[in-house]
DNA sequence: ACCTGAACACCGTTCAAGT
DNA sequence: ACCTGAACACCGTTCAAGT
């Protein structure tokens, strides 16, 4: 007899082929639409049929997170620690631009895989490597934050806002909040109000990178001209 | 006839009774326990009463934000403008350990609210009032991010992995992740494998503020010593 | 032993029927 | 005009029945 045509002959499901397929579900249709029943229909499978790949969602969006962070460039060798670390977050920033979703996903997890352990690992690395004390290597880990991966946390997101709005509601946004419509670049004179263009988000991304880099290297100097702080812990 | 029992006399809702409910619940329960179903039965109503308050859930969780960033003490006034950023920051940040879930809130909302919007619009009035230029503001309020409203973005968690792995694994773990291990107070020596107390949460967040607050500080007097940077944008 | 359809215990929200 | 029970269109996951 014919087999059925809808799905002409499947290639077996394997935990690398659900991850893949989720991963483009969530770059095409967005994070919100990835769902088992979705992904299993996008695979042309039963929705039980992916429990055999991933234990259930989380282990999926683990799973998931580790793809994008395998796009991640390893660390580039032989440079100084600045070089080195600046190119490497720069590169994670390109992989998490691929995958939009991805920031929004780590920052639900609550364990970290051995993938992303790994990236760390090699990211504490760096510093250790040259000469950053254990103390003051962890606390710069906590000031680089969300930034390590590439993505800083935005508060609302000042590209598109004005752009959607009427004309009127502009205004009356420049008249009750006027220092962040200076901000978001709406300039406002002889009542005319003019909205500009959004802001660069590779520039203000760098810039505050190197806030922190340059922060971080004056913390380094000190360190190596003398003793440990006392505010050592 | 004897009325129900069960819910005496129910006061009648009204919006800000329903926020605080939602607050009170996320606080108690967690954010993961908050559904309009859930909401509803701990007011003693049916669940669509809500929606004559709220529009919607992505509304009732605006609400509940504002909620939270009405916690925030005003600015101080009369005082350097780094003393004001940074006691306005730690104001923020006691708001928001008060509501663990807010910041997970935040962070998945597309549009600010007139509440939020009357913080920022503060928080940069600091900066402008004190003489720094529109687009050192601008890039500012990028560097500083997430930590404005008084958390960071913590990639995962340090404080609590350890405690509760078995010995051998936490062996492992500093064998694979040597670095990691290193800065999550977890020292190895001579085969014992010890695991230090978790970091003091409050100190990171200070040294990182600070870092980047002096790293500001020095910007600024190198805009006021000479005249705007090429780069400017 | 393996696979999976149906079911369970939920969601947010719509809508028509009831008062 | 107001209110709300039932329904709709979903979830993630369990589990027992079928092969």
């Amino acid at each position: 007899m014919a087999e059925k045509t809808e799905a002409p002959r499947r290639v077996a499901l394997s935990r690398d082929r659900v991850l893949r397929a989720a991963v483009a579900l969530a770059d095409g249709a967005g994070i919100e639409s990835l769902s088992m029943r979705r992904l299993s229909d996008e695979l042309g499978v039963v929705p039980m049929a992916l429990y055999k790949h991933v234990a259930n969602k989380e282990e999926l969006l683990d799973g998931m997170l580790d793809v994008v962070v395998g796009e991640i460039d390893p660390p580039v060798t032989g440079i100084d620690w600045k070089s080195a670390v600046r190119q490497r977050i720069l590169s994670a920033r390109q992989a998490l631009l691929r995958h939009p979703w991805a920031s929004r996903v780590l920052e639900s997890r609550s364990n970290p895989t051995p993938v992303l352990l790994d990236y760390m690992n090699s990211m504490i690395g760096i510093f250790r490597a040259s000469g950053f004390s254990v103390s003051l290597t962890h606390h710069l880990m906590h000031a680089i934050g969300s930034r390590l991966l590439g993505f800083t946390q935005e508060l609302f997101d000042d590209t598109r806002t004005a752009e959607a709005m009427p004309a009127e509601v502009v205004r009356e946004m420049a008249r009750r909040y006027p220092y962040v419509a200076e901000i978001a670049g709406a300039a406002s004179h002889d009542g005319e109000t003019v909205v500009g263009p959004g802001c660069d988000d590779q520039f203000e991304f760098e810039f505050s990178l190197d806030l922190l880099l340059d922060g971080i290297e004056r913390l380094r100097l000190r360190e190596s001209t003398s003793g440990p702080r006392p505010v050592e812990r």
